[in-house]
DNA sequence: CTGAAAGCGCTTACAG
DNA sequence: CTGAAAGCGCTTACAG
């Protein structure tokens, strides 16, 4: 059976000290004398006593909980990420409630009032599709918010992602190195940054280098689209002989309809990827991708959530965190091209 | 900025009642007569007055969290099951609170104390490799606890899982019915009940059938030892034509290995794993594997845990859940096998 | 440094 | 049904 409660009164009476030293020694930034430290310490070890985080929470506005908003979970990516921000905030002492939103107006206005209800110190949303209403209104309302993976432009918001830009522009040097003449662009969701910003990248590095880009096609961040959208190309009247996709969760839909089509992945049609998820490595697939570094934008992400909630005043700060391109068999490497 | 936090008080000020009422038309089964309840729902709307969930915690001792304990993401099965758990709840007014575990007996320690300081109502330990003893000990501190695709033996705990002895004898059926004649099995974690019956219905089938077992080898559910298990398997002098993996997250491993060898899935050597995860349909793998019902799982486990916090009395139960056997084309089908 | 006291925002007997 | 009061387990001025 549960053990009967036992209150920071119960110590005191132990320890033979007030209720308040007992409460101080435990309170980081409090003092007390060595003596009081050690009896209290002493007491609150024999009884098995640990303060009530609900009753601190409700004093000092300070749950020690951090929101965590995300939508689906198919992507590989994001499961990932939860697992590395679970335990880089559980090692500076907070827990991650989770939040999954539809993204229905109703639903967000819900998730809203719940993540106000429990009195998040902080708010991470990790969903691309996630209303950006969301976002604003939690920072309106005070609340230290980093979006991970997604940036707004011009709004005063944290944000942590790759440098997207710069990546689409990587996988456009590339693809023209390697030698290919009609090139395509399976793409993230238009309505997301992250979708935005590869494509921009993409597109412009491909003009500059005079590349022939044969097609845009938006993908959604979705695997059903993004097949779809391969056969448009596949079985259309010019087939690129590439395709960029907006990440590998759509890349490795792509590359099923390349097979089923009997077509030859990178002998006949290039694919590179964006994010390296570990299904990529894996020998089905072998997909060229641009690396995001998850520990690094986790990283990130924490420290800038962190530094937001110990000082409010803090200015909003916009982090863009730089990735390779990963080579593997999914797309033709030009020749000399460093490995 | 943050609005002024409204309480019951400001409500009940313009409302013109005590803060008792306030307090009573706000809790649920508490009564209060319809022009009270209408005065002060007025007055709530209007100031956008919410119970404070923590005040009202720390008194009824219901914090509406429900923790979950996880340990790797990368197991596509866990990450869905966390989402749709997510969402079950939400439905039902709780939240989750992950934890993510390591194995070491400090790790558990500390997971076990987070869970006892932030009150959860109940808990819910979906990782399989969670030490039984975290979940012992939070049932006895008196919290309703539920193993999610996990058994324990003996011990009083509520536990969902599939029918697992079942689904390894279906497997065995389908294989020995297909007409492999030297069939291999890496199993799951033998740590693990779900591992031990999936091997325990495979073999005593096999045995019955009078299939020809040739190996059996502990794949510890990871994708490295797996495909380690595989190779093992592939390149000894009496090479399976049959191999029933564990889950599906280790067949995709055994699968990467036959192509590894220049051998041919299916005609070569027939793979059946265990779980159905999404990765399972799509085109790479094409996998054929008992499925696990994810939604009916969790319906059972929300339903279960739910009502052991509603009634601490409720007696602990054990849901198996049957699952049917899926066809795809990684193993040889037998004729006239029911479609 | 320390204790007595107030108070965080609620729920819940207790009288009426 | 309703209000005044006690109390959940803490933190934090306030005096000393």
């Amino acid at each position: 059976m549960a053990e009967a409660k036992i209150t920071s009164h119960d110590v005191a009476r132990l320890a033979g000290v007030s209720q308040s030293a007992v409460s101080r020694v435990f309170t980081p930034g409090a003092s007390a004398s060595k003596a009081t430290i050690a009896k209290v310490r002493a007491a609150a070890e024999q009884l098995g006593y640990r303060p009530n985080p609900l009753a601190r929470a409700m004093i000092t506005g300070k749950s020690r909980i951090i929101g965590l908003v995300v939508a689906y979970l198919d992507n590989q990516f994001y499961p990932l990420a939860l697992e590395r921000l679970s335990n880089a905030l559980q090692a500076k002492g907070y827990h991650i409630l989770v939040f999954t939103a539809s993204n229905s107006q109703d639903g967000i206005e819900r998730v809203f009032q719940d993540l106000m209800d429990y009195q998040v110190d902080g708010i991470i949303t990790a969903s691309v599709a996630m209303s950006s209403n969301l976002t604003e209104r939690c920072a309106a309302a005070g609340i230290p918010v980093v979006m991970f993976n997604r940036g707004q432009p011009g709004a005063g918001l944290s944000s942590v992602t790759s440098a997207n830009v710069e990546g689409g522009r990587k996988v456009a040097e590339f693809l023209v190195a390697g030698g290919h003449s009609r090139i395509a662009h399976i793409a993230g969701w238009h309505g997301s940054s992250t979708g935005r910003d590869r494509r921009r990248g993409f597109v412009e590095a491909l003009a500059a280098l005079e590349g022939n880009l044969v097609a845009i096609i938006d993908g959604m961040y979705d695997r059903e689209v993004a097949a779809k959208a391969a056969r448009v190309l596949i079985d259309g009247s010019n087939r690129p002989d590439a395709i960029f996709v907006g990440n590998d969760h759509m890349a490795f839909a792509v590359i099923d309809v390349i097979r089923e089509r009997n077509l030859r992945v990178a002998d006949d049609i290039s694919v590179v990827g964006y994010d390296d998820v570990p299904l990529a490595a894996w020998g089905a697939y072998n997909l060229t991708t641009l690396r995001q570094p998850l520990n690094r934008m986790v990283d990130a992400t924490v420290d800038t959530l962190l530094a937001q909630i110990n000082d409010p005043t803090r200015p909003s700060q916009k982090i863009e965190i730089d990735g390779p391109l990963i080579l593997r068999t999914s797309a033709r490497v030009p020749e000399g091209w460093p490995r």
